[in-house]
DNA sequence: AAGTTAGCCAACCGCATGGGT
DNA sequence: GACCCATGCGGTTGGCTAACT
């Protein structure tokens, strides 16, 4: 239905954290009356908040059956499994544990065992291992050559092209403070055009709405259109982890990463040389496997080849 | 010591739902 | 059925603090 949020309705009403004073008026108020219609709460217990505020200090902090203190192991355990069950329910995972809020299981959620069940190689939104999960996503030959609309290619073509990705992170020029650099990929050579829409055209081309110059490296052109930028300046891009390739052993074990204006752009996880390489661009939350991946033994200046 | 960053947590906000008129 | 109102829920934000540079 929409309605307007009861802070705009009474303007007076007072925000943020509650004061001892407050928490022992509306405690004293509950314990004495019990919880009823907290639209009249406010007024009866002598408090400038909204109704909805009261019920929501109540509830999570002031309710005496509130259960204090860190989380068991046993009750991260049963969020976990609660959670592969009933997604994002917080309410409803809240009732299955005494004295712990909704809000507050959220919170450890979001701040704690989401980032527990990657370091464990589980994808927190679906509880699937990641390595299984790219596994199923990872496209195969057939399907890229659809989803990139390689049409008249013919496979041979296809495989002969190296392959482009316009956000790879070769992309970004170089970095002068290091020993490794890299440079562009050859431009009219893509075999397929590129995820990004109006990046590049299927010819290899670049799309018109590219605007930097040839010196400039095209993911940072493409960053300057997307934010609306009007000048052709790169120096907003910004390498933040640019660690030398290991490329001896074929073994690659850096992750690069860039900014632009502090916007983490991208990663490039070799974990999977020489198979794979996985990369991570600003429009996927996950790493997408991409097979294969060669290059010159000397980067430096060099371009980079991506071929089956 | 000062500034910056990251993590945590309390509280807010918008929307959905359900009951009453 | 339409409207109003109260409540509940989930996503998001803001502020505090500790760790780091």
């Amino acid at each position: 239905m929409g309605r307007q949020s009861c802070n705009l309705v009474k303007p007076k009403l007072r925000k943020g954290l509650w004061s001892p004073e407050e928490d022992e008026k509306l405690f004293n108020y509950i314990t004495i009356f019990g919880v009823g219609c907290w639209s009249t709460v406010p007024k009866l217990a002598g408090l400038q908040r909204c109704g909805k505020s009261c019920r929501l200090r109540w509830i999570n902090y002031l309710r005496p059956d509130l259960k204090r203190g860190m989380f068991s192991q046993e009750e991260e355990d049963l969020i976990i499994s609660l959670h592969k069950a009933l997604g994002n329910k917080w309410a409803q995972i809240a009732a299955q544990l005494p004295g712990r809020t909704d809000n507050e299981i959220k919170n450890l959620w979001n701040s704690s065992l989401k980032k527990k069940l990657m370091k464990l190689g589980i994808d927190p939104n679906t509880h699937i291992p990641i390595s299984e999960k790219e596994e199923r996503e990872t496209p195969s030959l057939l399907e890229m050559e659809q989803a990139f609309h390689v049409k008249e290619a013919s496979r041979d073509q296809f495989l002969s092209k190296p392959i482009f990705d316009p956000l790879l992170l070769c992309e970004f020029g170089h970095d002068s403070n290091h020993s490794t650099q890299l440079q562009q990929i050859p431009g009219p050579n893509f075999g397929f055009d590129s995820i990004i829409p109006n990046l590049a055209n299927i010819d290899g081309s670049m799309a018109e709405t590219v605007f930097c110059s040839d010196s400039t490296p095209r993911m940072s052109s493409f960053l300057c259109n997307e934010v609306g930028e009007s000048s052709s300046n790169s120096s907003n891009v910004e390498m933040v982890e640019n660690r030398t390739f290991s490329w001896g052993d074929d073994k690659l074990d850096s992750v690069f990463r860039c900014q632009y204006n502090g916007f983490k752009c991208e990663e490039l996880k070799p974990s999977l040389w020489p198979d794979q390489v996985q990369l991570r661009t600003p429009y996927s939350e996950a790493y997408n496997s991409y097979p294969l991946m060669s290059s010159s033994e000397d980067l430096t200046g060099t371009s980079m080849e991506f071929f089956q």
